[in-house]
DNA sequence: TTTACTGCAAAATGTTTGCACAACA
DNA sequence: TGTTGTGCAAACATTTTGCAGTAAA
């Protein structure tokens, strides 16, 4: 039994064909996927997948931590898996591959001025590059 | 004339009641403005303004960089007035006021760090805080 | 007086909901 | 066997487009 089944065994929910093809996709994907693109790559490994099975398994994977959604300029419904303990992302603009990587103490310091600078308390940030990978260079 | 102006009119584009309502509106927000709520407090600068006019209004002022967007959990449709040089936006999750910060030269080294690491060649990055403002502390 | 801009209506997209049936535990 | 989950259809929300009239320059 793989980890994110587990997770959903554990929070009350159920294993079903619809959910393991939509993370069966996910787990191979190298860049954020929209949930069109989850049905139209989803159907291959469960027929009867529909977009509304998406949508719904989408919100119950944010909700557990599974996923994250990535935003960009033009569409903000990008579905990444969340790789544990990583925070930000990092995607090519010309192939759309995402990789993420670990950092927030090296913004401990540029949270702390800005909290003095502007009297916020800051909860939580979200950074995220854009650039070129080094196969699209 | 104002600044906005100036880039709209050197752009070769005109100064119309309905942009000057859309601008004006969010020139006093202090937080960020969706097109249907520009369009209900653009209505009382400008009685014939439409949510379709406010579209296409954001889309050239984003466009010249007069505005820019901002991505939330929810809605990512948040337009807020760009401010010259500063770069960040740190929004109050209690009543959503938002303020702009400077803080380019503070990530270049986790930037060159994640190159290093990643392979990539970062050419932009975003940043965005999320916290409880002063008063609403 | 020219032509960029606007509003209307409608189309196109994207997302959510109600409900009866299916299938997981 | 009892729910939880699914697919369908339809509602809803959001954004875009075509077009004829309007108003900036």
């Amino acid at each position: 039994m793989s980890t994110w089944e587990e997770t959903l065994s554990q929070a009350g929910c159920r294993i079903t064909e619809s959910r393991r093809a939509v993370m069966t996709v996910l787990a191979q994907a190298e860049r954020p996927l929209v949930p069109q693109e989850l049905l139209a790559l989803g159907l291959k490994l469960q027929a009867t997948l529909s977009l509304v099975t998406v949508y719904r398994s989408l919100e119950l994977f944010e909700e557990l931590s599974l996923v994250r959604r990535v935003h960009q300029d033009t569409k903000c419904q990008g579905y990444l898996l969340t790789a544990a303990g990583h925070r930000h992302v990092l995607i090519c603009e010309k192939c759309g591959r995402a990789v993420e990587f670990p950092g927030q103490d090296d913004l401990a310091a540029l949270i702390a001025r800005v909290e003095e600078r502007t009297g916020y308390q800051v909860k939580t940030h979200w950074l995220q590059l854009r650039g070129v990978c080094a196969e699209c260079q």
